[in-house]
This record gives C-alpha cells, structure tokens and sequence, in this order.
RNA sequence: GGGUCGUUAACUCAGUUGGUAGAGUAUCUGCCUUUUAAGCAGAGAGUCACUGGUUCGAGCCCAGUACGACCCA
C-alpha cells in the first residue's frame, strides 16, 4: 500500500519539481526538509514560500525566529477591562506600561504606521506601531510580522480617532514565526471537516469555538463544585477493564503484552464505583471518559465523557430531586438563566418545571400506545415492525416497550423528562420496584428530543444480581454482543454487602451541548474521532 | 448499514448547453502617519478529491473509490 502510495508521488511531475527561492540565504538550505515535505503532501503554496523567504531573511539579520525570553505582563481583556472608560487625556498623561503577547491576527499598514490586533487567550486588542516612535531599523523589522505570527509586545495605551482603546508599541518582539497562512479573516474557517481535524486553527479564528470549549470546562468545574458541596468524593477507577460492565454496550478490546491478557477499554465505571460502596464510601463520583463501539453521529462519539455519582441510603426520588437542582444551578452559572435557549426551543430547567412519568404511561399518553398493546407480546412485536424497528429473535416484552418508547417517545421529549418505572427486562443492575418485580425503580432523563441521563435504585441483592447476570450471559450467547458479562467479583463485592443507595450517570458531552447550544457532540469534543486524513 | 448532498487557488465561494479556470480575501510590488472587512494601482498563485468510462473535446455527463455533512435504521 505504502510503496505504491510512494511511487504515485514519485511520478508525479510537480511533486519532483526542484522547489525554488527567491533568496540567497544561507539559512535558505534549514527549510528545505520542511519545503519538500509540504511539497510532497501537496501542500506546498507561495504564501508559505514567501514566510520562508522572510524567515531567511530575519535570521540573516541574526534574529531568533523561536526566542523564549519575552516575559508576559497582562492578558489583554485585562487592560480592556480596566481602561475601557479612561479617557484620552488620562491615557496619554499616564505612564504606565504594558507587556502583552499572543498571536497577530489582523494588520493595517500605511506605510509608515501599521495597525493590527493581538489575540491571547483572553481577547483581542489593537496594537499601533509607528517608524518614528520605534526607529527606522526597528519598525523595518516589524514590517516583516505577518498575520500568524506571535509577537509581544511593550507599550502605553491611547485611544484613536475612533476611540478604540490601542497599545502604543514601544518596543516590538517576534515570538513564533508563522509558516502558514491563517484562513481569512471574515468569512473564517466554515469547512467543518477542517475544523475538526485541525482544531487549533479553528480555535484560533472562530470565537464560538473557544467559548463552546471554554463553557465546557466551567460546566465540568461547576459540577464538581456542586458534587463536593453535597459530600461527594471525586475518585478514578480503572479505564480497562478485564470485565466491561455496568451499560449494555460493545466494548473496545485490546491486549496487555507484558500480562499477555486481553483487556476492554471501559463502557461505564459503574461496577467499580459500586464496589467503593461497599468498601464504605458513601458518596462518590467520578468524570471520566467511557467508551463504546459504536458509530459516529451529531449525538455518539465513540469515547465521551461521562458523569457517574453514587450515593449510599438515598433512592431514585433523592436523585431526581439532586439532579433539578444541579441542571438549573449549572445552567445560571453557565449561561445566566435558568431557561436556555436550544435549537430554537426554550428548555425550562428551573426547579418545579420538571416533568415526572412514569414508563408505561409515557407509553400511552405521549407514544399513544394503548395498555392492551404494551403489554401483550405479539401486538408489542406487530407494532415495532409497523413503526421501523426492528425485532430480533427472542427479545423480551421489555426490550420491544424500549424499541415502541425510542420509535415513538424519546423524540417529543423536548422539556425536561424523568421517565421512571423501566421494565425490569432492560435494567439488569437496578432495583426491582416494590409492588411489581416486573419494573425498576429506575428513571432516565430526556430533553430536546434525548438522553441526557440514567439513574437508579441500586440492586444490591447478590442472589437477584446473580440471577439478572445469569439471563445477560444467556443472551449474549444467543448473539446479543451488548448483553452484560458475568462478574463474579462484582457479586463477591455484593456478598459482603452494599448498602441500599441510588447511583446516576450524565452524559457531560450532551450537557455541553444543550448548555452551548451546539447540534452536533463534535461541536463540544475538542478532537472528535474522524477517518484518518487521505493523500 | 441505507439514502441525499458536498469536495474548484492558502481561505470563502462562482463556474452558462460539454469547448482548455473566475471573483473576493490572503500573498507579492508600488503609493499611503489614526486604520479596523483601510484604500488605490499592478502581479503571481489551480492534480477542478481520486480512478476509470463516454466524447473530437469533461470542472460539467456516466460508473466506482476516498473523505465529510445531513437524514433514516
């Protein structure tokens, strides 16, 4: 495959063209392996020939393109904070200095006095720059900057013309030389491929995109804060597992050499986190990575990230209650409102305006699936088919209810949703309802038309436990590749006894979303999972 | 897995009935000391995703492949 991938670009004409500068440098012969290695990549053009060209030029004047001795004063939302109602008078009598540094990401040159702006991690400001206050030699350097580059940067504010609060340059460093050119500056980088593959560039020249990952990181933070207020502590449990358990999903396999084992990458840290109850941790989370072997869509990346808590002596109403409270508590600090705007829909989650259902009345009051339907197998059967699904050999009653729920429920859930009371059949590790050992005293959580959230009374009876294991394991020898493993640990764990406690997991990809207002899960993964890149 | 759509300059996009490729931005050259999608004049820049087919002739028509997006399961 490599070879004949080689030989193509061997003859291919342009590919083998001698790659010529408008320099003679001697610095000239450092970016050739750089040049043909773009060249064969086909990814050659005149801008960066150009920005080679300059580079040369720059270290024949004995300048270091990569110095690391430029010390960073302020961000520059800082100083536009604080400046942002001086006036000019004020600015121009004030001595004060400041040094700033980021990336060059505009320019505005008339010659002898160039305008551009500096972006760093907290914004952007305009820089000013002039021959007659820098010097001949010095603003002739500076005139080699090209959008890209990072630079810093010593100097007074004053306000323009029009008012813009402005860094007057009074001595001026290259930091990073740029190589390639960054997309244009109005229309910005629309490709979303690109965007994705190539993030940093992305979060260089879309300011949505470092909010979305900038609200991410105060959700997950928030979330913690939340979790250690109420007594929750933050643990780790193991990625891979020699047992994947507590979802029913494929795993990813792998092998340990040293051990010679075969190892799963994990679908859920649920088995393990309930082994800390056990051991006496009342309350613990943890936010981690799962992941499934799944297909990709606007709602699955293969491995995402997932809030799991477990709380011993509380049940499945405690959580609900918890879980009101942590979505609007997040949604204030995160957007500034209780309600959030999604898709064009306002989501109300302020507490109270939750709606609680059970399973089987979801069934017939949203799905318009009438009792005598639901609960008799064939006509269960007849309509899954009826409406698209599909029906494998053998499935339980429960299992077809899931199907008519996700075919005819799941997407008119657009407000907040507990749906509770699932079929027994389906939830293999939550605690069998009271009155009928047909259902769980489990709820799943639904909004915009989706998952956001499964919880549950934990079944902490070893011998049922057994018993539900036994049944996955039938079903996973009928063919059923996301049916649950038997794990003998898990029940020893159970044997010692667990206390009764109710656990929830939180798809944290899917909250970003909905908080960030985002359609797509690769609009809040920062590198989400693509084919390799081609040619 | 199925369907629909997309892939043209570094970026954003045009491209007529099939007749050998266009704009804006960016880049380069010149002018320009308060601009901000700066301006004016000029210039360079292309494997039309890839492979094959039809045709005198393909960016355009046909088939396949790759990658991506959306919808469905």
């Amino acid at each position: 495959m490599q070879e004949t991938g080689k030989k193509k670009l061997g003859q291919n004409k342009k590919n083998n063209k001698k790659i010529k500068l408008a320099t003679k440098s001697v610095h000239a012969v450092r970016f050739m392996p750089m040049l043909e290695a773009l060249q064969a990549k086909d990814e050659l053009n005149s801008v960066i020939k150009t920005r080679v060209e300059k580079a040369c030029a720059l270290l024949d004047d004995n300048i270091n393109l990569y110095p690391n001795d430029f010390q960073k004063g302020v961000d520059v939302q800082s100083i536009l904070d604080d400046y942002s109602e001086a006036d000019s008078e004020a600015l121009v009598a004030s001595e004060e200095q400041f040094a700033i540094a980021g990336r060059v990401v505009s320019y505005r040159s008339f010659g002898k006095v160039t305008f551009f702006h500096l972006q760093d991690r907290s914004g952007k400001i305009q820089v000013y720059a002039a021959r007659d206050e820098l010097g001949v030699e010095a603003y002739q350097r500076f005139k080699k900057t090209d959008i890209g580059d990072i630079v810093g940067v010593n100097g007074g504010l004053f306000l323009t013309k029009t008012g813009e609060l402005t860094v007057k340059t009074k001595a001026f460093k290259l930091l990073t030389k740029s190589m390639r050119p960054l997309p244009e500056k109005y229309h910005g980088l629309k490709d979303v491929e690109t965007r994705y593959r190539q993030r940093y560039v992305d979060l260089i020249v879309t300011p949505k995109t470092k909010e979305i990952f900038q609200a991410r990181t105060a959700i997950v933070r928030e979330l913690r804060n939340f979790l250690e207020e109420k007594g929750f502590m933050e643990v780790e449990t193991p990625m891979m597992q020699s047992i994947p358990g507590g979802a029913t999903a494929k795993p990813f396999e792998t092998h340990h050499n040293a051990l010679d084992m075969k190892l799963y990458m994990r679908i859920a840290p649920e088995l393990y986190l309930k082994r800390l109850l056990v051991g006496g941790f009342e309350k613990v989370f943890e936010i981690n990575r799962n992941f499934r072997n799944e297909g990709t869509s606007t709602q699955h990346n293969p491995e995402f990230t997932m809030l799991e808590f477990y709380w011993a002596y509380a049940n499945f109403e405690n959580l609900m209650d918890l879980t009101e409270e942590m979505f609007s508590r997040l949604a204030l600090k995160v957007t500034g409102a209780s309600v959030v705007p999604y898709q064009g829909e306002q989501i109300d989650l302020s507490v109270g305006a939750w709606t609680r259902l059970a399973f089987h009345e979801s069934l017939e009051k949203i799905g318009g699936v009438s009792p005598d339907v639901y609960t008799d197998y064939e006509k269960c059967k007849a309509l899954v088919k009826e409406k698209g699904g599909k029906v494998v050999e053998g499935e339980k009653l429960g299992k077809l209810q899931a199907k008519l729920f996700d075919l005819l429920v799941e997407h008119k859930l657009v407000q907040p949703h507990f749906i509770y009371h699932y079929p027994t059949d389906i939830s293999p590790l939550s605690r069998r309802n009271e009155e009928n050992p047909e259902i769980t005293d489990r709820f799943e959580l639904f909004m915009t038309g989706r998952e956001l959230a499964n919880a549950f009374s934990e079944l902490n009876d070893p011998v049922d436990q057994r018993g539900r294991f036994e049944v996955q394991v039938e079903e996973k020898e009928a063919g059923d590749e996301e049916a649950h493993f038997m794990d003998e640990d898990y029940v020893r764990a159970l044997e010692y006894g667990m206390p009764p406690a109710a656990g929830q997991g939180i798809g944290i990809d899917r909250l970003v979303m909905l908080l960030t207002d985002s359609a797509s899960i690769r609009e809040v993964i920062l590198f989400p999972l693509l084919r390799p890149e081609v040619g």
